[in-house]
DNA sequence: GGAGGCATGTAAACCGTTACATGATTCC
DNA sequence: GGAATCATGTAACGGTTTACATGCCTCC
């Protein structure tokens, strides 16, 4: 049972789904491919993890839909309550911009271009996939207990994550167009770190 | 060339530094162990990218600080201008967050305080982190080709990416601590993402 | 005495990606 | 006609992690 495993079991939890299903749903907080699902999905259902049934499409492949079982339930709630690993993170954009010091300014400018309109793809998409799961709940969840209440928080948290990746691009390219030297100890510097530490701090740190 | 190896000799780029080192600086942005990055040292000393010289230490084991050599940075400059890769995320405690609605409330805290907890020592250790290459450059940089002003812009957002950890999880907290319902369009929910948007096009966007 | 940091390295096991393989439909 | 989407699967290769291996020093 490798950490994959226990994601596909984290996302049928809520809903049964097929592997590529699987493959698109997991991407959004996990990337991985399809050639690394359906070997897995076989081994969960060989230990009676899951269970799948076929649904025969016209005009589509037939399809596998996978369900959890309890005892795959079970596998899930040890595995909440175990210790978790650090997230991992590999970022080939954030190596180029580490090089910045070496780089002439279109280069750089070029750089900032690319990662900019990623972080603008990414927003669009993942904002659409939010919109979709608040209207399919009408507009409401009842609790933290809801169905896609784990989307829906996640989401918003990632959408977060691209705004914030948006709003470093920005000042970035703006220190970079600075003739002057940048001074950190002056109080009118505008430090990124800063700014965001004055907006959590009034709007959520009280709560 | 994997992208692990781009990642060694951008960080030899700045300065010269040791596997050790290099492992240690590395893992701030890209998770990586000491048993991937030796023998990837020794590939780049035989393509002649990098070159090092034996330092003897006494009460320490010797060393080897390795340079990146005139080929290594034009390989660098080369690797920059190429297409560049969609970032690497896999986050266990994000798949477990996923699965909240199937968790009891003690579950449920137990883990957001484990996530908590870590974000903040997270945060303790990269604002020291920035608070060292600060110091260490007397309060200044001349401009974007200063050395340390990669790891400068970076540890920026690393460290703004745990805040807003923190107070998602606040948020979320508050939110699985609430005895109605939530209703996602009426006006006075706390939606963690309209709250950053709000503070991001005010702040930042204007520049 | 044991744990942990500094410092390097190898080997085996495991994991993950890419490419191969198939096939129907829809859209440009 | 070609590309993309849905849908499943295998094989080979490459990358990563864990464990093994050594050794001295410092701190508790």
């Amino acid at each position: 049972m490798n950490k994959l495993s226990y994601g596909l079991l984290s996302f049928l939890s809520t809903e049964p789904l097929t592997g590529y299903d699987l493959m698109l749903k997991l991407n959004q907080i996990w990337n991985t491919t399809h050639s690394a699902i359906y070997p897995l999905l076989a081994e969960l259902e060989e230990k009676k993890y899951v269970a799948y049934t076929i649904i025969g499409q016209n005009s589509k492949p037939d399809k596998k839909v996978y369900e959890i079982t309890k005892a795959g339930r079970e596998v899930l709630r040890t595995w909440i309550a175990s210790p978790t690993d650090e997230a991992v993170r590999k970022d080939e954009m954030m190596l180029k911009i580490y090089c910045m010091q070496g780089l002439d300014k279109l280069t750089m400018d070029n750089l900032l271009d690319e990662m900019e309109a990623r972080y603008r793809a990414q927003l669009e998409k993942y904002t659409r996939s939010l919109e979709k799961i608040i209207a399919s709940n009408n507009n409401r969840f009842d609790s933290y207990n809801s169905s896609k209440f784990g989307t829906f928080v996640i989401l918003q948290k990632v959408i977060c994550d691209i705004k914030t990746g948006i709003s470093w691009c920005k000042w970035l390219r703006s220190l970079c167009n600075k003739a002057s030297a940048i001074d950190c100890s002056k109080d009118s510097f505008e430090s990124f770190e800063e700014l965001m530490e004055n907006y959590q701090v009034s709007s959520i740190g009280k709560s």
